[in-house]
Formats: structure tokens, C-alpha cells, sequence
DNA sequence: AACTATTTATAAAC
DNA sequence: TGTTTATAAATAGTT
């Protein structure tokens, strides 16, 4: 869809190759937002720059809509601190999503609630946020765990129904040889 | 770019918009190897279908290999647990590893010395680290859902096995009342 | 960063 | 599911 077929190779001009990784790259990131929308499904893409650099997007429910604001804010936030390399900026980044303490349920319960029906995100500070963010990667742990551990349990008590199921059979079949 | 001018909203009839997933996913996936081509930039989609099943694309070259090994490690070690099967295993596998979900930095370093064999480790900057990272986090998001897949898998066979007893006991019972 | 000629993706129909 | 067709959308090259 341009003046000319594409072929499929690496284009050699760097700066043309710049151009068009840009263009396409939002034109990718559109599409995947399009797709996650209109057939509701999780998505989540990755793009690294040649200077690895990320460009991401994630679908997701309102929970990590807040974590994408609060990504945002973040990078902005990085963006204008001026002094630091790249490096240092990064390790910044790292260094402050590190070290959580897992709270209880009830606790997330609360937190999120407290978040959704409160006050704009806007009003939160950015200590608010990474805080949040802690907690809410910690939910997702917990999450996940507790999803593998209920379903290990079923398994477990679907092989105990078989184990009894087969038991009875064999019961069955003696009193029909009989 | 259809017939009709399309509205960012989630499809309600379940059948064109099964349709719709099914040709967007593949345009999208598309895209993204003409992105990862064209300019030569590491990229990693993940498409998550409603039912659990992954669509994936990633760009691959050396991280990859890298990510394959660091896969592979982990179940060398589950084979040594004997008695169970496979699925049973992996199960157990990701379950231990919840608590250490996200490698650290030194697990990454780690990693990295013993994957590249060479001495040019030191000429990984935090910049590809942080890039490697993002790669093995993109990675639990794929172990996570193939977790999640084979678990359902093994839940519906077992469902199917207890269907299937019930039915012989049922027949059973009827051979005794004769 | 805009523009526009073209190609490409895809919505609807089959 | 796959193929076709009319049209919308993306984008290559241009300014």
C-alpha cells in the first residue's frame, strides 16, 4: 500500500528504514489495539528498536489500564529527568520495580477498590503509583498461584473419581462373571 | 478497509466475529513479520484467543536460541521426579516456580555466561540485558499459558475418562439385573 | 510532518 | 472453511 510493491528485505538506507519502521510500527500497534477490541482477546506485542528501545502494547481490563498510565507518567517522568544517560535511566526504572511484599486479599481488595471508586489517577503521585504497581504485580502472582493450585486440585480429585469409579467396576464385573 | 467503514467496539455476534479473529490475527501476525524484516527489530506477539489457545509471533535470531535453552533447562530438571506424568509434571514444575517468577538480574547474567560460552559477555550492555529481560518475561507469559492449555487439557481428559467409566458401570449394573 | 498514488487488508457476500 | 469483490485503510515515495 504505497507508491511501490514492497519487498520483503531489510531496507538497506537507514534512514528509510527509520521512516518506515516508524510509520509501520504505530500502524502494527493500531491494529493490534483494533483486533483486542473488536474480538476481545488478550493481546500483547513487543517491539525493540534496533537501539532497544521498547515499544509495547498490552490489551487489558482496567486494572493494567491503570498500569499503562501509570507507565506513561513513569516515562514522561524519566524523559525529563535530565543528567542522567540512558544507562543510569534504566537502571532507575529496574531498581524501583524490585523488592515486593505480598499483601493479603483483603488487602488487595481494598486497594483496588479504593483506586477505582476514588479520586483520578491523576491525583495519584507517582510514589502512589509504583506502590500500586508492587501490589499489583504481587495480585497477579498470588493470582496465578492460586489459579495452578485450584486447578491441581481438581485434577487430583478427578483421579480420585476415577481410582473409585474403576474399583466399582471391577466389583461389577466379578458379580457379572458370578 | 472492507466493505463497510469498521467501528472500534467489540463484536457482538459471535460468529463474524469469529471470523473477523480469525483473518485480523493472521493480517496482524503478518505485519509484524514484515515489521521485524524490513527494518530488523526483535519483535514478540502474543494473541491470546478467548478459549486460551496462543497465536504467537516472534522475530527470531540468537535471543531466541537463547530463550529456547532457557526454556529447555527447567524441564531437564522435572524429569527426575518420577511417578507422574508429564502434564502432572509440568504442573508441579510452575507451581514451585511462582515464587520465583521474574529471574533477576544476576540469574539473567548467569544465564547469558553460560549460553554464550565466549568471554564477550562483558560486551553486553544494560541496554541488551534490560532487552533480554523483557524476552524472558515475554517468555513466562508464553509458559504461562501453555501451562494454563495443557492443564484444561488434562482436566477435559479426565472429565472424558469419568464419562466414559459411568457409562461402562451403567452397563454393567444392567448385565448384574439380568 | 503532510500529501497522494498505490498497494494491501479486509467486510460482506457467496 | 475458502474464494471473490468492493471498499477502507495503510503506507512508499514525494514534497
Amino acid at each position: 500500500m504505497g507508491r511501490k510493491k514492497v519487498v520483503l528485505k531489510r531496507i538497506e538506507d537507514k534512514s528509510s528504514r527509520q521512516v518506515t519502521f516508524s510509520k509501520r510500527r504505530s500502524g502494527l500497534i493500531k491494529k493490534a489495539r483494533e483486533l483486542s477490541v473488536l474480538c476481545d482477546v488478550e493481546i500483547a506485542l513487543f517491539v525493540f528498536s534496533s537501539r532497544g528501545k521498547l515499544y509495547e502494547f498490552s490489551s487489558g481490563n482496567s486494572l493494567s489500564k491503570i498500569l499503562d498510565r501509570y507507565q506513561s507518567r513513569f516515562h514522561v517522568e524519566m524523559n525529563e529527568s535530565k543528567g542522567l544517560n540512558d544507562i543510569e535511566k534504566n537502571l532507575l526504572e529496574d531498581a524501583s520495580l524490585e523488592d515486593v511484599s505480598v499483601p493479603s486479599h483483603a488487602e488487595l481488595l481494598e486497594i483496588v477498590q479504593s483506586q477505582l471508586e476514588g479520586p483520578n489517577i491523576e491525583q495519584l503521585s507517582v510514589t502512589d503509583l509504583v506502590k500500586l504497581e508492587k501490589q499489583f504485580n504481587a495480585a497477579l502472582i498470588q493470582t496465578r498461584s492460586r489459579k495452578t493450585q485450584l486447578m491441581l486440585e481438581s485434577i487430583m480429585g478427578l483421579h480420585e473419581k476415577e481410582r473409585m469409579l474403576r474399583e466399582e467396576k471391577k466389583l461389577l464385573q466379578r458379580k457379572v462373571e458370578a
